[in-house]
DNA sequence: GCGCAGGGGGTCG
DNA sequence: CGACCCCCTGCG
């Protein structure tokens, strides 16, 4: 009975994912509508898929590594599993959801929106952990897209757990409990510089259950969330709007505002010589009288037509 | 090639 | 409204 528990009679270190919890597994979707994987990871909701080279995406969700691959009309999901990946991916990439009857809706705000769905008609907004998204949105501020990745990928290689597939090592992202072993001065040797204190004390905050992630699940109010969730240090408005459009809260009536969705609601709609001096509130109120309650999905269309094309 | 500014999915004081 | 860590990028 020394058994399957242990490899080579090795015992896992205590971070590695036991290998009889983990299965590979597969799943195949057929005909699928609005579905595009390069629209979907990087579109700029997400930072913890990468494209591998056979033109499949690899990226990690919750304790699973998966890969995504479109062939022709079909999706092939396959990954390392701890969880049914049926029910990961349909949770995950919300498959349950209607976007055909989404894009119909928004395409007939104007032309700009129409054209913009065109071009990221396979964009699906995903249902990412709450804490995770939480991190990762405070570790992008005034940050570019490459650092977040990789500072996120050390956080992960320093206080997740470790997943073996194929050959190669992925690392879970951590939980509250686990990165709330890093200090201060940790996170900031990780590359995280002045994000660091932000991280920590949302991490302590979290940790304490000041803020508690099940109860925000519960509350419906979006404005009562934003709120909240305006408490945690290094979380300012875009920051907020991130999460709640990104995450498990899923609201779609809110409506981030970075300097691409400034640039082209400028663009299209203001018409300012100087971009940098439009209001925001002018944005806001545009967004919501011209997309409604869609308007997070608009904003995402708008973000990768305009960010794709720069 | 290297070295050096410039700026980046904002937030805080 | 200016400072802020650090890495990546682009130019000279």
């Amino acid at each position: 009975m020394y058994n399957s528990k242990y490899k080579n009679g090795e015992r896992y270190k205590w971070n590695t994912k036991k290998e009889e919890d983990m299965e590979e597994q597969k799943y195949i979707i057929k005909n699928v509508q609005s579905f595009e994987p390069k629209h979907i990871f990087e579109c700029g909701q997400c930072f913890r898929w990468d494209k591998a080279e056979d033109g499949s995406y690899i990226g990690i969700v919750k304790n699973n590594v998966l890969s995504v691959k479109k062939e022709g009309k079909d999706i092939i999901f396959k990954g390392m599993c701890e969880e049914n990946i049926k029910q990961i991916c349909t949770y995950y990439f919300d498959l349950d959801r209607n976007y055909e009857q989404i894009k119909q809706t928004l395409s007939k705000v104007d032309h700009y929106l129409e054209n913009s769905i065109l071009y990221g008609s396979g964009i699906r907004i995903l249902n990412q952990d709450l804490w995770e998204t939480i991190i990762s949105f405070i570790i992008s501020a005034n940050n570019n897209i490459p650092r977040i990745k990789g500072i996120i990928q050390k956080l992960s290689q320093a206080y997740g757990n470790k997943i073996e597939w194929d050959g190669k090592t992925y690392y879970t992202f951590p939980t509250v409990k686990e990165l709330s072993k890093a200090s201060v001065q940790d996170l900031r040797s990780l590359g995280l510089g002045f994000r660091d204190k932000y991280v920590y004390e949302t991490t302590r905050k979290i940790l304490n259950e000041e803020i508690n992630l099940n109860k925000m699940h519960e509350q419906i109010d979006t404005e009562k969330l934003r709120k909240t969730l305006l408490t945690l240090p290094g979380v300012g408005p875009k920051v907020a709007d991130c999460i709640l459009l990104f995450s498990t809260l899923k609201r779609f009536d809110v409506f981030p505002i970075d300097v691409w969705v400034r640039r082209v609601m400028n663009d299209l709609y203001i018409k300012k010589e100087d971009e940098t001096k439009v209001n925001k509130k002018e944005i806001e109120s545009l967004a919501k009288q011209k997309y409604g309650n869609l308007e997070g999905i608009a904003q995402q269309y708008l973000f990768y037509w305009k960010r794709d094309l720069a």
